[in-house]
DNA sequence: GTTAATGCAAAGCATTTGCACACGT
DNA sequence: ACGTGTGCAAATGCTTTGCATTAAC
């Protein structure tokens, strides 16, 4: 992350799960042990966790949460629009708690999904671009590559076999 | 598709397979029917397929191809630059045989994939962006939103639920 | 003939669904 | 109490792997 954005810290997490409940209650959903524990895990981190990741870091937690709830609560959070599903090139749904405007970089081998903070970037207008009549609700920018710890290590080019 | 790509035209089909065939020697690849069948196909379509979806079109054929090989064949043809995996927000890979710099929109209800031509937005320049380490291989742009037919369907609001 | 590719079946992950029970309001 | 949410188990969808057979060079 950069140091400008909040994601991640304390008080990112907990302006988090305010917005959570005044979205749930605006709703009418419940506000229970599960989603304050799931969004919690979700705004605490950084690297852009899929369901299964989430649920291996929360599982362990006195009461116990299921895979399947972990899948649900986080459709929910995305209705919601308290976070949403990253795009990248992998076979896998990725959340990010950050639904502000920035961009991200994915790796080719560990797979990791870094920031990229949307200030370092011009803004990105389609307002002027044909699209056929398609409305968009949102735009970024994605990067594949290779992240700093997979380039440095002899591994990285394991993936890359032909020329 | 904008009318200055040739991505799916009869001169894009033809010229993508004798690359194939020029890189599969290079690389001591074998020129198979299944290869040939499987590019072909990829490369006549605009709509950034799954691999179940290049299967499902090309298994009728005389020959017949298995799934297996589908994914097989798609997975040397992204290590060969043929092809490329597309990044979008769900959880299945999409594929695309134009590789050269364009940027997609995705469908948030068809799971749609469509083109942007990159002549219409400003170049991305990363060079001088802070990605701590990150080697970038490829970079576009991925919007989300609705496609022209669900937009103009009512269905296309069951997915938003919340507010 | 040798090496690489395919097909089948089965396994492995990722995700969703149906239904009974438990919890939040 | 009522409606919603959770957990379990099973189903489904997407992708990969092992191994014997077949095709390419």
């Amino acid at each position: 992350m950069n140091n400008q954005s909040p994601t991640g810290s304390n008080e990112f997490v907990s302006a988090k799960l305010k917005l959570m409940e005044e979205r749930c209650r605006k709703n009418r959903l419940s506000l229970t042990v599960q989603r304050r524990a799931i969004l919690e895990n979700l705004s605490s981190r950084t690297d852009h966790p899929t369901a299964d990741q989430i649920y291996a870091s929360i599982q362990d937690r006195i009461t116990g949460v299921s895979r399947t709830t972990v899948y649900r609560v986080l459709e929910t959070f995305v209705q919601l629009g308290l976070a949403q599903k990253i795009s990248n090139p992998e076979a896998k749904a990725r959340f990010d708690a950050d639904t502000s405007k920035h961009h991200h970089a994915s790796c080719l081998v560990c797979e990791k999904v870094i920031d990229i903070d949307a200030r370092q970037l011009p803004d990105i207008d389609l307002g002027s671009v044909d699209l056929g009549g398609f409305k968009v609700f949102d735009c970024s920018v994605v990067a594949v590559g290779l992240c700093s710890d997979c380039s440095s290590m002899d591994t990285a080019y394991r993936s890359i076999k032909f020329n």
